[in-house]
Order: C-alpha cells, then structure tokens, then sequence
DNA sequence: CCTCTCAGTTCGGTGAACGAACCGAGACTA
DNA sequence: TAGTCTCGGTTCGTTCACCGAACTGAGAGG
C-alpha cells in the first residue's frame, strides 16, 4: 500500500493504520512474529511469501517501530526481527480478525487454538479468558496449541513442524 | 487480493480472513457501512476510491455476506448496502484497528470518538464501557463524536459533513 | 580455492489499481 | 417528445505492485 494516495484524504485514524498494516502479507508476517518466527529464511519458509516482497514488508514493518532489528550473532552477521511494545499491541487486532475468519469461514475445526498459559482455558475473540475472568490476556501469556482441524497433509516446513509439536508460547523463538 | 495464490498453503483462519477483508480500501468501505454509509454514491464521495473499485469491493462484501443488498425504492430502482450479522461482527477489528493507529500515529487529538450510547462514556480499544462495566458493547450503542482534533480545512463531501454535524448512532443511516 | 548458507537484490512478466471517459435506465422539464 | 439530470455503474489505457526465478555478496567451513 505504501501511502495509499487517497488514504491521506481520510485522516482518520483506521486509514493511518491500514497503510502500514494492511498492505498485503504484512498482517500474515507479524502473526508469524507472534508465534515465534524472527528470521527472514523463517517468514520465507512458513508463508511462501515473494523474497523481495517480505523483504519490503520487513523494513516497512522495522521503519514503523513494529518490529525491531537486533543482531544476534556477529560473525556471520545475522540479525532477527523481534517484536517491539507497538507491534505487540497488535495482539488485540490479528485475534479477533482470526476468530472472526474461523467462525465465519472456516473448514471444519480450527487448526490452532490459543489459551490462556495460566489455566489453560481457550481465549474469547478478545482475549478474555473466560475461567479465570482475566481480561487481555497479554499475548506473552498466550499458548498456542495445534487445534483439532490439523490437514491430512500439513507444511512440512521446519515452523509448521514445530508449531504441530507442542503447545507453545507466543513471542518465545520458536526454533 | 482475490485469492491470493499462496494464502490457501496458509489455511489459517488469520489468512482466510484477510483474502476478504485485507484487500486494499475493502476495511475502509465496512467502516463507513458502520458510519451508516448505504449507496454506491456516499462511499465513492467520502472516500474517494476509483469507481471501478468501490464497484468490485461492494459487490465481493456481499458475496461474502458481509454487506447485503437491499432495494429501498423501485422507481427508479436503489438499492443500498447494509451490513449483515457477519458484517457488524467486524467491529470487533475496526475499533481495535483503528484505536491503534490513534495511539501511535495520530497527528495530534482524535478525529473522532466513540462512546458507550446508555452512558457517554468513551469505550476502550476492546469495546468495553470503562464507566458502566458493559463489555462488548455493541455498534448498535455507540455514538460516533467528532473529536477534537477536526482539521483546519475538513472534507466537504455530504458524508463527511453529516458525521462532524452532530453525534450519530453507529449503523443508523447517515442522511 | 571451492562450496555452502543466509539474506537479500534484480529483473521480466502479469495482474490489480487508478482516473477519466463513457453508458444506460429512469425521472424531471418544457 | 426531445433534452437534460442523477445514479450506478462499465470500459479503457496507464501505472504500479506482486510474482517467481535468477542472481549477488558476505562470511563460514572444508
């Protein structure tokens, strides 16, 4: 989208956000960053994403302070792409976006659910956590479990295997 | 996006989800449904988005069944666009969405706030009624209010007028 | 010196978005 | 009954983003 023209007519503030976040793949790249993926052979593994589209879509992402670049290893020089505390809010964006996706068009059961770490109950659409009254269940206390609705062919690709694996923390590195 | 080829490797609700709703302009048409937008003319004056596009995204929302199309006069013939159940249930991303882009790239106050109808109070990111206690407050009771932070040379297309003239019911018909 | 991995960049082809012009149905007008 | 207006689109040529395959370059390892 990249400064849609016509959306600096709107300003207003859900057009200031589609901008950066509603372009294509980018929502999908901070899911992956959410479940734990941080390094560019990872997001291109798991979303068969165009290399040079994630790479655009990385920097765009590192330019609006939602995600943020840090060098793990010096030699070879490697960096990984991490959440910052304004990606993070998105939280609040791609779960009921997914939910709303599952309710309404699903095929047949959920492929992932997302509990609450503490007590192990599954989330409403806005992260409440029904058992224990808990209300925004931050993402870090978020577990990703694989749901019923697993493919007879799933990815095999090194993050859906691990995904599959076991539950998982979100925003924990996933490899 | 139509289909984006590689979003179905991705069968994830998240992914599902945004080949209706992630394709450019299509989140801003469902915002302005719940402003009470209705006809092909309104959408094309308050947003300004190519003809062919507002045609194309109108007529993919109601296949989705997000918007349904509703014929309110025979001679000649109208029809208007109202959100459906499935539709409405997007208010759940919108506020969100839009909160979001408010807290970090507004350019000084809020355009517009929106408030809990029963009570006046300003809902939070989540649509929860910081006052009364409602969670998951509906659009049916919220009041778009012009914010504070009105430009100094404002949109004069009907639309946006009507929307800073006076608080407004969200689903309620604009004009 | 050769090869491998990782993280990109480059490039030609394709499809979507853009904006201006055009179109057709029906009312209104004189 | 011809002319004009409004509404809701469609058509069309240009521009731009996305696609996927090939290429590049830095550094590690053998």
């Amino acid at each position: 989208m990249a400064l849609g023209k016509n959306y600096e007519g709107q300003n207003c503030s859900l057009a200031r956000a589609l901008e950066l976040v509603g372009e294509r793949w980018t929502l999908l790249v901070v899911r992956d960053a959410f479940y734990g993926v941080r390094r560019y052979g990872d997001f291109l593994a798991h979303l068969d994403i165009p290399r040079a589209v994630l790479a655009d879509r990385l920097a765009t992402l590192v330019e609006a302070g939602i995600l943020q670049r840090h060098r793990y290893q010096s030699s070879p020089p490697r960096d990984e792409y991490l959440l910052t505390d304004r990606g993070t809010e998105l939280w609040s964006v791609i779960l009921p976006l997914a939910r709303w996706g599952e309710r309404h068009f699903a095929t047949g059961e959920p492929l992932r659910t997302f509990r609450h770490a503490a007590c192990g109950t599954e989330l409403d659409p806005a992260s409440r956590c029904p058992a224990c009254g808990h209300v925004d269940v931050p993402p870090g206390d978020v577990e990703a479990h694989t749901g019923p609705g697993v493919p007879a062919q799933p990815r095999q690709d090194p993050i859906s295997v691990a995904l599959r694996q076991r539950p998982h923390r979100l925003l924990q590195p996933l490899l």
